[in-house]
DNA sequence: TGTTAGCACTCACTCTTTTAGAGTGCTAAT
DNA sequence: ATTAGCACTCTAAAAGAGTGAGTGCTAACA
């Protein structure tokens, strides 16, 4: 059995139906409100077939029938027009927006929780951002003595994101030295990723560093830590509460289990990554149980990639349940990715 | 009418009773466990008597009966003993502590937010704690020129809290020019706090600055952004999930209302600086509406300072249902606090 | 005078039954 | 191939009945 172009338009209609109203659609609602002109009785043949082809979902006997993720999958892949004449809209919201966001360009951390908040407003579903992953290479090392027995190192990276650390000696260094030691780094180092620090120069180093062999070890690993970025990866979410508005998801132990998630941020990572999924534009959908996230099998979720860079990126993305308005999704979260492309870049 | 010690008795054996199991409590559960040696009807007289005087509630005609808010509170004030054989485990659980928390000191950041993780899953219920509001003065300040046009401004404050910021040069500075600045700031502000920077200070060092006034001012902006210490008060939740688990707390509304209170961090800052119900040792209790929350008017709220010196000090809180486990609660307040204290002393 | 037994009464809860409505599947006619 | 018609299914909401915990009041008692 296959889908004919009216098998596709009723199961069409049907996505649409409840997209919009949330409840199950039955072959009278399809009958009335397509130009297929035909009557409820073919529209539940038909049906029939799609509840077979598993395109739909009976939830009970008496009741209409819901896209099962399978349909999801065909809607947003297929049917998911973008609308010439949302563009309007579209664009109002884009000024909007760039006016909100150029407000605070400094605080890389609160525009990020700004936007979140933003898009959860907008969309009425859960937001979640993730901070960039920066810098790649060394731009500038600073030492200096804070006080006695007490090195100051503070690391600048491309993109000039700053990272310090106090380091204890054990013994006093004197101004000579550390300026010496600094010339040393800076010279060595700079402009450099963590693969191009190797052992050669790192052996170099340690030798030019004579007594102080130890110390230069200590702050490469300051160094080496600040360039991993490893503990910059941060995620935000706004809008949890959202959920509620969606009785699907807001019964207590689902409710509980979705909060939770969204309160370890660790388990959210596995988001940011997979790219299985993509459907160009760095824009993914993952319906139901496609979320490599087991406790978000009743949601859906829609992420996108922002870029500074060639390698350098990171997310946001909108969590909702799977009759999300896809559509309004995508267009919001494109239309975030570009700001923040072009906030960053500047 | 008076509280005599029989009603304080009784009073006590229902907020006991109604502790521990979460259901009204009826006068034949009174009569039966406690050693007044009282019929069922004698103490259905006095709980009329001791619901007139405001001390308990009847939900509705045919139910037991629950502590109203000042019950509550006379429970808090007078009846909730330190029961020393509680010390015990009570010891065994500091030690615990101790070893979780002496881990990872490096990053403060880090250890809280484990802290409030450990409290909530502790208590079962929700817990937030609040960066400490570190450092009044300045210990260091150093300026460096990262490439051309830009310039690092690291700043070092007691407590070895650096804060950076890259300022954007309208014209060149050569290396020796850097160095004087440096020399001047230092040597001028080293130590000071905000209230001790003033105008004749200033004053004296844009004159010695020459040319580089405007930058100098720019600056002591900097300076004065880091001492003020505003951005950095920042409030991490954990255990959110934990209200599902009371069901007067956990219907859609009021749980939905809850959480969206806990994701507005800046909403809990009132929780923070109010001292008025402190009992000593510097734990408050708020129950019910004396929270200064609204939204929280169902919870009660018990909080904890920590202190790392004079003035500097972060709190420590837990939310839960009016019907929490205050001794439980206290208790385990207490023990983080010292541990807390312990960690930022050494 | 304080305490108690006894009893009628209240009210939330639970369980069952009823009703209404939406929607289906099937059959026979077009 | 399409449709009208009809019996059937199932949910959700409303209505009703029974249960039990707990109360307030009264009258008797020590």
């Amino acid at each position: 059995m296959e889908l004919d172009t009216r098998k596709f338009k009723i199961l069409q209609a049907i996505i649409k139906n409840y997209l919009e109203t949330g409840e199950p659609v039955g072959s009278r609602t399809i009958s009335k409100y397509t130009d297929l002109n035909l009557s409820s009785a073919t529209i539940r043949n038909e049906m029939a077939d799609l509840e077979e082809l598993g395109y739909i979902i009976q939830p009970h006997t008496s009741a209409g029938r819901i896209p099962s993720d399978k349909g999801y999958r065909l809607y947003v892949d297929q049917m998911m027009s973008e609308k010439e004449e949302e563009l309007n809209n579209r664009e109002r919201e884009v000024i909007e927006l760039k006016e909100f966001l150029s407000e605070k360009v400094e605080k890389v951390e609160e525009l990020l929780q700004d936007t979140a908040k933003l898009l959860a407003n907008n969309t009425n579903y859960t937001s979640l951002i993730s901070t960039p992953k920066y810098f790649k290479s060394l731009k500038f090392i600073q030492l200096s003595q804070v006080e006695s027995g007490k090195l100051l190192c503070v690391v600048v990276l491309q993109g000039n994101v700053i990272k310090n650390k106090i380091i204890d000696l054990n013994k006093e260094l004197d101004t000579e030295t550390i300026l010496k030691l600094n010339i040393l780094f800076n010279n060595t180092l700079n402009g450099l990723t963590m693969e191009e620090i190797n052992l050669a120069l790192i052996s170099r180093m340690t030798a030019q560093a004579g007594e102080h062999t130890e110390l230069v070890r200590t702050i490469l690993d300051v160094v080496a830590q600040a360039l991993s970025g490893d503990d910059d990866l941060k995620i935000y979410t706004s809008g949890t509460t959202n959920i509620f508005k969606y009785p699907e998801l807001s019964d207590s132990a689902k409710a509980s289990e979705l909060i939770c998630t969204l309160e370890e941020k660790k388990l959210l990572t596995n988001l940011l990554v997979d790219k299985e999924h993509s459907e160009g534009k760095g824009i993914q959908i993952y319906i139901g149980a496609e979320t490599p996230i087991q406790t978000m099998k009743d949601c859906s979720v829609v992420t996108a990639t922002y870029e500074l860079e060639d390698g350098v990126s990171g997310t946001i993305g909108i969590i909702g349940p799977k009759r999300m308005d896809y559509e309004k999704v995508v267009e919001n979260l494109k239309t975030v990715k570009e700001q923040l492309d072009a906030v960053f870049k500047k």
